[in-house]
DNA sequence: TGTACATCAGTGAACGCGCGTTCACTGATGTAC
DNA sequence: TGTACATCAGTGAACGCGCGTTCACTGATGTAC
């Protein structure tokens, strides 16, 4: 009888590292060339492998592309969530301005990875469906954070029902119990359209950083961020 | 002697049909799959030619999808140019949301059009130059209508030093004399710096959109751009 | 402790696909005298 | 108005490439008695 089915085993854990060391090999091919270039025979090769090696770790193309699309996700969402748990107990808006940095940092230091999940779908590759809560994650802490803020009331509730919102479309009931456990439905309608707002604004600005399409107009990115982080705490009324 | 040179000839309005005709497939390929799934050779099947045919109208694929980023910025650039136009004597405020508006209309009437030149860089495609040109045209009218705008102090001078930028940056003296004709050295940079502004909000919105990652959020994207309108508005101290 | 067996990582050859691009050519269309 | 020539759209065959994926297999590693 083994001592506990609970460790993995000398095997598994080899296997872990190898298909850790796939997914690092097909990183730095999408950082040079592009979701074009992520070539599974490539990989191989430059792993000492040799072609159908793959298939024992990854079940196709499309299975691979899958995981580094929920690692990225899943390594944002940290990252965003460490810079919310660090800073608890700031002002908010000294807060939002943390995360939002937070945010930046991570996808300016590699583009590559906020390009998979941020920039245009992968034509003939169809996301997995859990990406939708993953991106949700990302945006948790924000709506922590702006649960109950006074939105500028040009901006209405995003979501006018938002019951019928969580009833409609799965995984948000467990995801509002995890960001917003105790928060009216008031309180929560605020916090859920200062993210998106914020979303929109951070994603419009990091976005363009990222795809360098700030070539021509010369100018600081990061401070032009902070300036936002700026309107967008006094349009949610932020102390 | 020909009655005069400038006449195209009927070859030379057959070729120029033709051309766009494999625009026209080539763009609902795009429409499609993506980039990935333009084809020269099913393009040509698609017009009932044969393969080598399109070299005759293009040199290449990438002379192709040069042609189609062109004229893509070329169309988004006209549309926001015919709004001012059509709204010239307007107060700024709604001038603004005229803009925004036929912005995001023709970016989620023709999405696969906006990723071509909102999107990811094309792996291995490397953009034609005048690409940075071509966004600062679609810039343009903003920048007029911003102009001697005061900027929430906060959001600083997106280009610190005008004429230096100018100097260095080849077609910005042109596109300054063109759009900011007479204007001030500060009101030409409180011009463009509401245009960054802007451009950045709404490239954030509409780009979400357009790739499809609201769809989980459930939200009306024409109403939230609309409220984000009021806000730049206010940021920029609009009439 | 040793032996028999199961599991699984990895290989090499091969298939089929679609693509970009080149080449030598044919035939129609326009142009010059 | 007619003829000779140049221009140019389009063809068919072919090359070479890199890719994803399958298959039958070998050999090492771990496991059960």
């Amino acid at each position: 009888m083994p001592p506990q089915a609970a460790t993995p085993g000398p095997r598994a854990r080899y296997r872990e590292q190898t298909r850790a060391e796939i997914k690092a090999a097909a990183l730095a091919q999408l950082a040079e060339g592009g979701t074009g270039a992520l070539a599974l025979v490539k990989i191989a090769k430059e792993l000492g492998l040799s072609g159908p090696a793959l298939y024992r770790y990854f079940a196709g193309r499309d299975d691979l592309l899958d995981a580094l699309i929920c690692d990225a996700y899943a390594d944002l969402a940290g990252a965003v969530a460490d810079a919310a748990a660090t800073s608890a107990g700031a002002t908010p808006r000294s807060l939002l301005r943390d995360l939002v940095r937070t945010f930046r940092g991570w996808a300016v230091a590699q583009p590559h990875r906020y390009l998979l999940i941020g920039g245009t779908p992968v034509p003939g590759y169809e996301a997995p469906p859990q990406t939708r809560e993953h991106a949700r994650a990302v945006l948790g802490p924000f709506v922590a954070l702006l649960a109950g803020c006074t939105p500028h009331p040009a901006l209405g509730p995003v979501v006018a029902d938002l019951r019928a919102w969580a009833t409609r479309e799965p995984g948000v009931e467990r995801w509002l119990e995890t960001y917003l456990p105790e928060a009216s439905a008031e309180a929560a309608a605020a916090g859920l359209t200062g993210a998106v707002q914020v979303w929109t604004q951070v994603h419009g600005t990091v976005s363009l950083e990222v795809s360098g399409l700030y070539n021509g107009m010369g100018h600081d990115p990061a401070a032009l961020l902070d300036a936002q982080v700026e309107l967008l705490a006094d349009a949610l009324s932020l102390a």
